[in-house]
DNA sequence: TCCCAGGTGTTAC
DNA sequence: GTAACACATGGG
């Protein structure tokens, strides 16, 4: 097992598993278990450090996935000089928090379940997927679940996708299953310009707005956008003072304002309203 | 019982 | 182009 550490101070743990960005973590000891694809890791906090334990060979994985190689003061200090109060605030407490570089298949099967979902749900329901549908591997003499293939996906009945809890949203995931089991390469979208690669997205089924900015600012690292759903609508409306009512242009208006750093605050301030504010009181 | 949750597709104008 | 509505599911 090889050991990376790194400063805490740009990099707390919790809060960036729990900010929103991935659902496939679990508390485990003094730490948590992180899967991400076919990987696994486990990380925990320890005297003013972020210590990752992983397999040899999965050390750049999780170095690019934790994103160590990027300078986090500098997004931190453009947050408390950009003038609003509540971003701010947000950057202030969520200051550890870094953009993760998630797998992109994973991202744009786990984000199409986002849609009129809860957090908690999407964890389960993703959970329920991994073990109903890939077989195990270990990991530190424990066995854990790594996130199905895309054929699986196009292999599994609607019946079975059912049974995990998907709703609706089931024939959205078996589709995009078999799309890409016939060819289509989501890897390779990453040459695209943005608004290329935005349109690409758009043109799958289940997919809309914010999905596809989520995959494009988790998977793909576009940082400029800033996906908006009910809690940054909030978040526009109450403390930012806005009159815009639609979200597209909600979206547009914040990811111009704050140009290449707009993912980084969007994950500030979401969740400072969600996991801070909205918890006391 | 109704409303909400990291919304999107479809339909009707 | 946009406004209304349906969509599975579980928690509050």
């Amino acid at each position: 097992m090889e050991k990376i550490i790194f400063d805490s101070e740009f990099f707390n743990i919790k809060d960036t598993l729990t900010c929103g960005q991935t659902f496939r973590f679990s508390e485990f000891e003094s730490g948590y278990k992180i899967f991400s694809a076919d990987k696994c890791c486990y990380a925990y906090s320890e005297n003013n450090k972020t210590v990752i334990e992983c397999e040899r060979q999965d050390e750049e994985y999780f170095e690019n996935y934790f994103d160590l190689s990027s300078d986090y003061s500098k997004i931190y200090k453009a947050a408390l000089n950009s003038g609003y109060p509540f971003l701010v605030a947000s950057a202030k407490c969520g200051k550890g928090i870094r953009i993760l570089n998630q797998n992109k298949t994973e991202t744009l099967f786990s984000f199409m379940i986002s849609q009129n979902n809860n957090i908690p749900r999407i964890k389960k329901t993703i959970e329920n997927l991994c073990s109903k549908l890939q077989t195990p591997r270990s990991f530190g003499g424990a066995f854990f679940h790594p996130f199905p293939s895309p054929e699986k996906f196009a292999f599994a009945s609607l019946e079975q996708l059912n049974e995990t809890g998907l709703g609706y949203r089931a024939p959205y995931l078996k589709l995009l299953g078999e799309r890409i089991s016939a060819g289509y390469d989501v890897e390779k979208l990453n040459v695209l310009s943005s608004s290329a690669l935005k349109n690409e997205l758009l043109s799958i089924k289940g997919v809309g707005e914010k999905v596809s900015d989520c995959v494009m600012l988790f998977g793909y690292k576009r940082t400029e956008r800033f996906p908006v759903d009910t809690w940054i609508e909030k978040i526009y409306k109450q403390d930012f003072s806005g009159n815009l009512s639609d979200r597209k242009a909600i979206s547009a208006w914040l990811s111009e304002r704050f140009g290449e750093y707009a993912g980084y605050f969007q994950q500030y301030m979401f969740h400072y309203k969600r996991n801070v504010l909205s918890k006391n009181s």
